[in-house]
RNA sequence: GCUGCCAUCGUCUAGCGGUUCAGGACACCGCCCUCUCAAGGCGGAGAUCACGGGUUCAAAUCCCGUUGGCAGCGCCA
């Protein structure tokens, strides 16, 4: 295998969603593995979605997912731009080789209104046919096209495609599959607005820009006889193609909008690393002999084939896409929590969350709160109390612990004695704060939880939360002691 | 309706004719660790390999059929 293309085409008509980026990374990974080129391709020949807006939020979700093109918009390569085939057409790009397939025969001018070809359809349909139009306009005489253009008719142009044999497609993952010719009809490869249909833009770009592999989803397996023949009308060599199985929501169907949490920044927003999605995303439909789950990127690339591609479909599982994400936190050091953290308020615009809060402090708290992170956006909630100068005491844990009838007396008793002691503990770290709060336990003689727990809650307002010493030292002296006689005064005042 | 694709624990998957009364991961349950919550460790439950026929000494693995799911059938991509 020689040198390797491949292309990412997305056609930009909303947000980019899980399946679109499933797409993008196979082929990304395919091109890293095989050391070729990656593609990015904008298909904006649909005039009424495609939307500037939409471009721009496939180029920042590529970019926040690291999917980098080495070609593409902001990357342009003489030989091969533009990248939107919108600009293309503008060049003329398609019209020409439209023109040389009608020159060649193999191609005709259609003067049908959509409305008779729906009702070809239809009736075909109806007698338990394929849909299919009929080819009256390829039987039109030269007079009668110049008669329809006299008229002012605007004509779409028709590929023919054989009516006779099968068309064969030896897919990378699929394996062979045959299609009947008989069923395909003449498509449209040029609208009336000059402007190419998707399957003749398609063909001719990855031509033109000398793709060597088309990966897709497999819902486009049914056009690729199609885009055969036209490659075959051209004299064009084939690419190979490997379709991918679908993605499906959790009801078995194929992954939209209406599952809710399908576009990509959406799960930036949420707190997701891109490294979690595309880790997470490269299990759907890809698998290692030893099936191994967690990957490194760097991993993914070294790793990845098409020859593990799996043929059937898959449901999304956002749990486990979960865990993933709470994986790879777990795996950073704290700084780089902490860098993740600070570029997720930036594009959330959530800095107002921490505002005031003293960076050295966030950054120990977050040593200390790291293994229970799932999602960035977890951290503030995880790790404000270290913050506050009035603490917020859960209104549960002053029951349960300071205020129960069983261990009020011990809580009250272990708070005014740390009152007391605490400003003398010289040394203020976690191991030298047990044994104070071990030994005060056995010189009262109350289980050692008894003392944990009061202090917890009087420091943080709540049960859960870091070890508790690790949590003092963190704190220091001075807030640990501020903290717990304000708890005194506000729950043990006479 | 027609055509195509697919079918192993709830989910993602390993398996490419015998070493598998099917292995791993998520989720779930239990135990351990432990000052709480996590994390981690250990263990458990969970799959008549969709069904029915073949082929073979031997099939989750190969073939055929059935059923079910999904996809496509546009001057959408």
């Amino acid at each position: 295998m020689g040198y390797i293309r491949v292309r990412f085409a997305p056609s930009p008509t909303g947000d980019l969603h899980i399946g679109g980026v499933r797409t993008a990374l196979f082929n990304w990974l395919f091109a890293k593995n095989k050391g070729g080129k990656f593609i990015l391709r904008i298909e904006d020949t649909d005039e009424a979605r495609s939307t500037e807006e939409s471009v721009k939020i496939i180029l920042d979700a590529m970019k926040w997912l690291e999917l980098n093109w080495d070609e593409g918009p902001g990357s342009e390569n003489p030989k091969y731009s533009p990248y939107c085939q919108i600009e293309r057409k503008k060049q003329g790009v398609y019209q020409k080789y439209a023109d040389k397939l009608v020159a060649k025969g193999l191609a005709y001018p259609c003067y049908c209104v959509p409305e008779e070809v729906d009702d070809m359809r239809k009736k075909a349909r109806a007698n338990k046919l394929p849909p299919k139009y009929d080819g009256r306009c390829s039987r039109l005489t030269t007079e009668q096209r110049k008669q329809k253009e006299s008229e002012g008719k605007k004509a779409v142009v028709r590929f023919k495609m054989p009516s006779l044999g099968t068309t064969v497609l030896n897919d990378l993952i699929k394996g062979r599959v045959e299609f009947d010719n008989s069923l395909l009809d003449d498509f449209v490869i040029m609208k009336t607005s000059g402007i190419p249909t998707y399957n003749f833009a398609c063909v001719v770009d990855d031509y033109l820009m000398e793709i060597t592999h088309v990966l897709r989803g497999d819902d486009h397996i049914s056009n690729t006889p199609r885009q055969i023949h036209i490659y075959n009308a051209l004299d064009w060599k084939v690419p190979e193609f490997a379709h991918m199985s679908m993605i499906l929501g959790p009801d078995g169907v194929r992954l939209s909008k209406r599952h809710g949490h399908t576009s990509v920044l959406e799960y930036r927003k949420e707190g997701y690393l891109q490294e979690a999605l595309i880790n997470y995303l490269a299990l759907l439909g890809w698998s290692t002999e030893d099936s191994r789950q967690v990957f490194k990127i760097e991993e993914l690339k070294q790793e990845f084939s098409i020859e593990r591609c799996g043929i059937s479909p898959s449901i999304f599982d956002p749990v486990k896409l979960l865990w993933l994400n709470g994986e790879k936190i777990r795996s950073k050091s704290p700084q780089q929590v902490y860098e993740l953290f600070i570029d997720w308020l930036k594009c959330t615009d959530n800095e107002k969350l921490t505002e005031g809060w003293d960076v050295e402090l966030l950054k120990k708290a977050l040593v200390l709160e790291r293994d229970k992170i799932k999602l960035l956006k977890d951290i503030p909630s995880l790790v404000d109390f270290f913050f506050t100068k009035e603490v917020d005491y859960r209104e549960e844990a002053v029951r349960k612990i300071l205020l129960s009838e069983k261990s009020k007396d011990s809580a009250k008793l272990v708070l005014i004695e740390s009152a007391v002691r605490l400003p003398n503990q010289h040394d203020f770290s976690a191991e030298s704060l047990e044994h104070y709060a071990r030994n005060l336990a056995v010189e009262k003689n109350i289980k050692a939880g008894q003392v944990f727990h009061p202090i917890r809650v009087a420091i943080s307002g709540r049960t859960q939360g870091p070890g508790l010493f690790q949590m003092m030292e963190v704190m220091g002296k001075e807030e640990v002691v501020r903290r717990i006689n304000a708890a005194i005064n506000k729950f043990f005042q006479q």
